[in-house]
DNA sequence: ACCTGAACACCGTTCAAGT
DNA sequence: ACCTGAACACCGTTCAAGT
């Protein structure tokens, strides 16, 4: 009967765990992040840390949770236009992977998680709002959603890509350098467009992605 | 002068290596491709293949470029309509990366391949013949490529999470059934398609995407 | 030039032992 | 109930030594 709730301030907890794994995986990448590093950083054994989570893959999955739950809380809902939301939306998810890209890879590994049906609810609710027919309406969500995720992780996996500390608009300069300097023979249009490539915003981009399929739902009558 | 023409029909290759890799990656799944693996495969020390490969990155890319330019080489182009062709590109790309899917999570990992380039052309190709003003290419083509490899690495994504041998519609109509039990109040999309979850081909809906893009294009006057 | 395989510096995970 | 940290069975990569 006598249930310790006085525990120590600092006690291990999943929560604790959570948030530990989040501050290395931002600051060093996925890479960074071992059960050792985890156990230093908590000032604990390594085994502890399995009496909270049960692997490394729940580890991960938690911190993504958290992550899109964090997300997806900052983007209310209070905008009436559907079309609207769901650019809201989906911004929302690219700026939270773009601050913690190696939720980009984690999508994949577990992408039926409370978090992300919650995602997926809210596309859905204003897919069913924007007028058309209920059979378009599967379709017409799973391409916003196969978008947005797809779209927010391979831009992850471009910064993930940058050594940390490079600029980026220079590695961009880089690429699109090599794109100018392809045989026009055989690479035309990539010639024609690095010169965009090089001057592109990522975010304004995404969006006009969304646009796109927005407007070819809009054509489904 | 006596330059050895007459090796070993069996001896070592980067491109023997890379088909060995393949092989073990299409069997057994990513975490199966080991150094020692591979050298035991090819009946060799695992030393001996980094004289051919600088390291595990390169391997994966090299088996990546190999993959994507067989695909490639498969869809010819002969198309005359260039919606048409997109289609087939893009259905190549999914194809094969259903064949193979440790392909989809490799594509966020090297982007700029000299085989992704020769997709992103063929793609950026038929963007410009598709009649759209020129202000519109890039972002056309960007929407295009984005949702093809996002899409297509999801799906092998889901793939990979199915246990080996496990029925896929078993694995579909599971997850649907949690969809039809979420509370209807929070969750009243997903409630509603989960039937259409549970009975959707992936191809088809893959297709469904790219032609709300194509049509979302056709908007752009 | 190319191959061998032991050695090194790591991992994730387990588990007896502690409190 | 929760924590500790050594131990186990792996990795990728290096490198002296061979042919």
């Amino acid at each position: 009967m006598t249930k310790r709730t006085d525990r120590r301030a600092d006690a291990l907890s999943r929560e604790r765990i959570v948030e530990a794994a989040i501050a290395i995986l931002d600051a060093g990448g996925e890479g960074a992040l071992t059960f050792r590093a985890l156990a230093a950083r908590l000032a604990t054994g390594s085994g502890a840390i399995y009496w909270h989570v049960a692997d490394k893959d729940a580890l991960l999955a938690a911190a993504t949770d958290h992550v899109v739950t964090q997300a997806m809380s900052g983007v209310g809902g209070g905008e009436a236009d559907p079309r609207a939301a769901i650019r809201v939306i989906a911004l929302g998810m690219f700026d939270a992977i773009d601050a913690h890209p190696w939720v980009g890879a984690q999508f994949s590994r577990a992408p039926w998680q409370p978090a992300m049906l919650r995602v997926f609810e809210a596309i859905g609710g204003r897919v069913r709002a924007l007028g058309v027919p209920e059979g378009a309406w599967f379709n017409a969500w799973s391409a916003l959603v196969t978008y947005i995720f797809g779209a927010a992780g391979q831009n992850a996996a471009n910064a993930r890509l940058q050594a940390p500390g490079t600029d980026r608009s220079a590695a961009l300069a880089d690429i699109a350098g090599g794109w100018a300097r392809l045989d026009p023979a055989d690479y035309p249009f990539l010639r024609q467009v690095a010169p965009q490539l090089a001057a592109h915003d990522d975010r304004d981009q995404f969006l006009a992605g969304i646009d796109l399929i927005l407007a070819g739902i809009g054509t489904v009558r």
